[in-house]
RNA sequence: CGGGGCAUAGCGCAGCCUGGUAGCGCAUCUGCUUUGGGAGCAGAGGGUCGCAGGUUCGAAUCCUGCUGCCCCGACCA
């Protein structure tokens, strides 16, 4: 037997033992312990919510591969549990949140006219060959054959789905637009998947497509998605920003990725401070307002031995690193005559790839030269290299185009020049954006200056144009008769990544800060010492009682731990509310409210506490 | 795919160098005490030391191969 199966085999060996160990516990625990009298004639439906339900399983040590704050929080508050490499099961906890963000979600995306429908996770490849993905996809894409070895993928997206059901459907132009959607689990063989369900290989996303007559239409719809999206993650209170990105291979016009706001994200987003202007870090245009001065020095050639960086150069020659620049040589496109082009970007800036990459003189994808192809065709190695009498085309960055007197390798090993200025020393060529912005960089639609934030990236839409339904003929009757290619937009959010981003973005040494619109409950109650009491386990099951019927989402503590445990654990899995009960409370007649983020407790009168947690969440909820 | 690391009880780890009865903390179970911020005491259960070979009287430890996982990089809606 190959050890993977045995692992798998001994791992559901110890699932059944751990099952039968909790049936037999639970089973124990309702003999001996009864639960407090709850009157169900007038609520049946709203059964009690208990942690010992929830099998609520809770540690203090995370283990040690969890590396980012969510990840370890999640496996900490039980809320998921790895089966394989980026592979995980939601436990009961996590899966209630997950239900709050796709109610979230369905509601906004039916508000905003779209469709919920559910296509299969598992598709044939003609549907793949038909797009011409099939062999564009890398090995991201799960490849699997059926009993007849015909060739099947686990989807890791559907526009070749709905673009078949679209053709088949769709067949006037007044049937447009339509804006499907779905709510299905996905895989992509990733990589490298790490941090938990933020980069996992299956996880579940929330899928928009629609389609259109005219490139009008679909920029509405692409309006109204932009609008829902903005919804959606405002009605969660999480702090996002909505950013211009790169479209990347798959082209179209409008691309707008939402990102939710977190020091830990993967995603550098640039924004402005005086205006809505915000953009990916790829995309960001870096502007050059300042204008090149005169020129002061002579171009002079230096000894410069052992100096092969631009902080070398900096430190060896009193050299300001704003008045230096870093020559790349990479692989030329054909609309080049030369093999290689070189770009200068100044010594503190750094080269953007994408915006190399999208340049029309540079080889698609953007490869570096070997510093034996460097050598072959300039004489000189990486270090040494300039812009003076290189045998090579030069793209210039906007502000290396308005330097003046800076130094540079002179193309020779060992020696650079200082003192270079444009036109006089050499000619200055192609000038293009190459860089990525920097903080302080005045905006690009000339309001305030770019700042850097990080986000992590929850949700993108975009107009995909006719990209699919030309490679897949989908086509309805126009006006007059004939046949139209339909224009598509496609609008992702990732459902299970939006719970790991919101703890990113909200946790403290405690645990987990839900907000309460995604909060797995909102309020818990903490009974002290219920075993002891039957006077205090009627009051928590009348107030739990009271709680459900004013429509709150309440849980009770009926685990009989010591209140210090039930603290830690509430604090942990992140109830954004909680009410202590005791013996002590009630014979003042009152309760003890904290909120998750409060300093202190209150007490509250026990007949106002329904009242006091409506206002109170009434005003977290917005 | 390149570089590095790890694999010992459910989780976190020690033991390995220098081969000789497999340990610690947390968790679990039992009993007693305790009961408003992750309780105390006493006891118990739980391990083919990732897998397969090899060396050896003897391997968690040394050697070889394999597998899995993690980190860095490259890649990526």
């Amino acid at each position: 037997m190959p050890a993977g199966e045995r692992a798998i085999q001994s791992r559901f060996r110890h699932i059944v033992v751990a099952t039968e160990l909790s049936y037999n516990k639970r089973h124990t625990a309702s003999l001996t312990n009864s639960l407090p009298c709850i009157p169900t004639s007038s609520n049946r439906k709203s059964h009690l919510m208990r942690t010992s339900q929830l099998q609520l399983s809770t540690t203090k040590e995370s283990p040690a591969d969890a590396e980012v704050i969510s990840h370890q929080l999640m496996l900490r508050a039980g809320m998921i549990r790895r089966l394989s490499a980026g592979l995980y099961t939601w436990m009961p906890l996590g899966l209630r949140v997950l239900r709050k963000i796709e109610k979230i979600v369905r509601e906004e995306m039916d508000a905003a006219g779209a469709a919920e429908l559910l296509m299969p996770a598992v598709q044939p490849a003609e549907l793949w060959q038909e797009s011409g993905r099939w062999g564009q996809f890398g090995p991201e894409l799960l490849r699997l054959q059926d009993r007849h070895n015909r060739d099947y993928c686990v989807g890791p997206t559907h526009e070749e789905v709905i673009t078949d059901i679209a053709r088949r459907d769709l067949r006037s132009y007044k049937q447009l637009p339509v804006n499907y959607y779905q709510i299905q689990t996905k895989f992509r063989d990733e990589v490298r998947p790490r941090f938990g369900v933020m980069r996992s290989r299956e996880f579940i996303m929330k899928d928009a497509y629609s389609f259109h007559a005219s490139p009008e239409s679909l920029q509405q719809t692409f309006d109204d998605m932009y609008q829902a999206y903005s919804n959606i993650f405002s009605r969660m209170h999480l702090k996002f920003r909505a950013v211009e990105a790169d479209s990347g291979a798959i082209g179209g016009s409008g691309s707008m990725e939402f990102h939710v706001l977190a020091d830990s994200g993967e995603d550098a987003i640039a924004y402005s401070t005086g205006s809505d202007y915000a953009a990916n870090l790829e995309k960001a245009e870096a502007v050059c307002t300042e204008s090149r001065a005169e020129p002061l020095q002579e171009m002079t050639l230096v000894d410069t031995p052992d100096t092969k960086t631009i902080q070398a150069l900096v430190d060896n020659f009193d050299l300001p690193i704003d008045r230096t620049i870093k020559t790349l040589i990479c692989h030329a496109s054909e609309a080049c005559d030369a093999e290689l082009v070189a770009l200068l970007v100044r010594g503190d800036h750094q080269l953007n790839e994408v915006k190399a990459n999208n340049h029309p003189m540079v080889a698609t994808p953007l490869c570096f030269a070997s510093e034996q192809e460097i050598r072959n065709a300039i004489g000189a190695g990486p270090g040494s290299l300039g812009p003076v009498k290189l045998p090579i085309p030069v793209i210039a960055d906007r502000t290396v185009a308005a330097m003046s007197d800076f130094g540079a390798g002179a193309n020779v090993d060992d020696k650079h020049y200082f003192g270079i200025n444009w036109n006089r020393d050499v000619e200055l060529g192609e000038v293009a954006d190459l860089r990525n912005i920097e903080p302080g960089d005045p905006s690009p639609d000339g309001s305030g200056e770019l700042q850097i934030l990080r986000g992590i990236e929850v949700g993108h839409i975009f107009q995909l144009g006719d990209k699919y339904s030309t490679a897949m003929n989908a086509t309805v009757l126009d006006e007059n008769g004939r046949d139209v290619v339909m224009s598509m937009g496609c609008y992702g959010i990732g459902v299970t990544r939006v719970a790991a981003a919101a703890i990113e973005q909200n946790n403290d040494d405690n645990g987990i800060i839900w907000p309460v619109p995604i909060a797995p409950f909102e309020v818990v109650i903490v009974p002290i010492n219920m075993r002891r009491s039957d006077a205090l386990k009627e009051a928590a099951g009348q107030l739990y009682s009271d709680l459900k019927s004013a429509g709150v989402d309440v849980l009770l503590d009926d685990r009989d731990s010591r209140p210090g445990v039930m603290f830690a654990d509430m604090e942990l899995i992140g109830i954004p509310m909680r009410i202590v009960i005791s013996d002590k409370g009630l014979a003042k007649g009152a309760v003890e409210f904290k909120g998750r983020t409060d300093d202190a407790a209150t007490d509250v009168e026990l007949g106002g506490i329904v009242d006091f947690v409506r206002a109170r969440l009434a005003e977290l909820s917005g």
